[in-house]
DNA sequence: CGTGATCTTGATTGAAATCAAGAAAAGTGG
DNA sequence: CCACTTTTCTTGATTTCAATCAAGATCACG
């Protein structure tokens, strides 16, 4: 990666000019990863947690229970940040969904070298605050929500993540299949394909294939997740 | 709160010495919030970002999905960190469950601030990690484990934060109640209270009054709650 | 000591999991 | 391009775990 492509990523990714400084410093110490399809991305041992940003691609962060229960708790699309870390109480792995380019940073001297600059460290804390925001709101659909609104509100979330803006408005192509749509809604493949045919039935969505949707009221749907309209 | 105090604090919370200049730049637009039990903690509207640090007593941040649905998506002791956000996608709050001293900061302020000596950006990172690793940890309980894999979990860790370590190793004082428990696992408290009863009858604990938890079997409890041993 | 809140236990219901076929789509190789 | 296989998805029947409904019991507190 040019230094060139390093400024454009970064500046994709903060919303943010990255001075040719700081890229340079950065560099130095973060690593181009690529990960092929449905592999699991493989860190360095030197540092056990990573700032992860994803440069192309799409991957999912998997916590493993045993007995094949497995819980996907981030699903990360391009240009999002990922804070892996080694010192969950199960262990966690980053696996490529498609392949995918990342870029990882070790936790210490990323934050060391972009605490010299506030307006990229402001940048990076209001990344981890939506990442927070995100992890607790799944926290409360995993808690609380029935299988329906759970499935609507992964509809209606990927819509505002991925969602068509033009002419085409609320088409969808789901990147994932429906068994990580299930673990990551802690539903089994069966029930997310009944809420589907459901929300087919009640008008709310159309689909086209494995992977097409089309959110035909977002309105509806949205009430249907249980989120304010 | 004197300037000793907050050093105090600071150092309790991070393990780590505050220099002087820091601690009165932070003092500058840091909020002390009593917060009675029960109560929420209002912050004031100028952000709605906060950085919070329970100086004393124990707080729940608590999501709200309506018809008496709520989450607690955090459970934070004595010299815990918060981020407080108002931009998810259903309400939270922040309650007192005893009588609590918090102390807020804007967040943009805090990170601009904090970004100034690296040392202190890398301890309020690393406790952001901890948060992060304790939200995820939830959403694999949330997601995938059982009603009695959760309450062991929930003792389990409870011991790890509050546990007597001299001869009463494994004695609890629970803080909170069966109803929040229960809103803490995603469970109701009629579950929360047959689990404690079969805990009991396993010889894997023993209760006295309401509050009282004596654990008999730190290991068999972590293999109970499907932990790592 | 009595009153209200919290907790426990039991009976029943219900939502999603599991079990079990098929159907549809995606690969594979001739 | 078309059989043939493999994988993924859908649908139906049944089971199961936890929720709900319903009393009591225990505890905290005035």
């Amino acid at each position: 990666m040019s230094d060139n492509d390093f400024q454009r990523l970064f500046a994709a990714i903060l919303d943010l000019g990255l001075p040719k400084s700081m890229a340079s410093r950065l560099r130095a110490f973060g690593r181009e990863i690529d990960v092929k399809c449905g592999t699991v991305a493989e860190f360095d041992e030197t540092s056990d947690r990573f700032i992860v940003f994803v440069a192309k691609g799409v991957a999912k962060l998997v916590g493993h229970l045993g007995n094949d229960r497995e819980q996907i708790v981030a699903l990360v699309l391009t240009n999002d940040l990922i804070m892996q870390s080694r010192t969950g109480t199960v262990p966690y792995f980053l696996y490529g969904i498609t392949d995918c380019r990342l870029l990882a940073f070790p936790a210490d001297a990323f934050i060391r070298t972009v605490a010299a600059d506030p307006d990229i460290a402001k940048a990076i804390f209001d990344r981890m605050f939506v990442a927070f925001d995100q992890s607790r709101d799944m926290s409360v659909l995993l808690g609380r929500k029935t299988a329906q609104e759970r499935v609507a509100s992964f509809l209606s979330s990927m819509a505002d993540r991925i969602g068509n803006e033009d002419e085409n408005a609320g088409l969808l192509s789901l990147p994932i299949s429906r068994r990580e749509i299930a673990d990551s809604l802690g539903l089994t493949i069966e029930t997310v394909s009944r809420q589907f045919t459901e929300l087919r039935q009640l008008g709310v969505i159309d689909t086209n294939g494995r992977s097409e949707v089309k959110i035909l009221d977002r309105l509806r749907i949205r009430k249907l997740a249980a989120l304010p309209l």
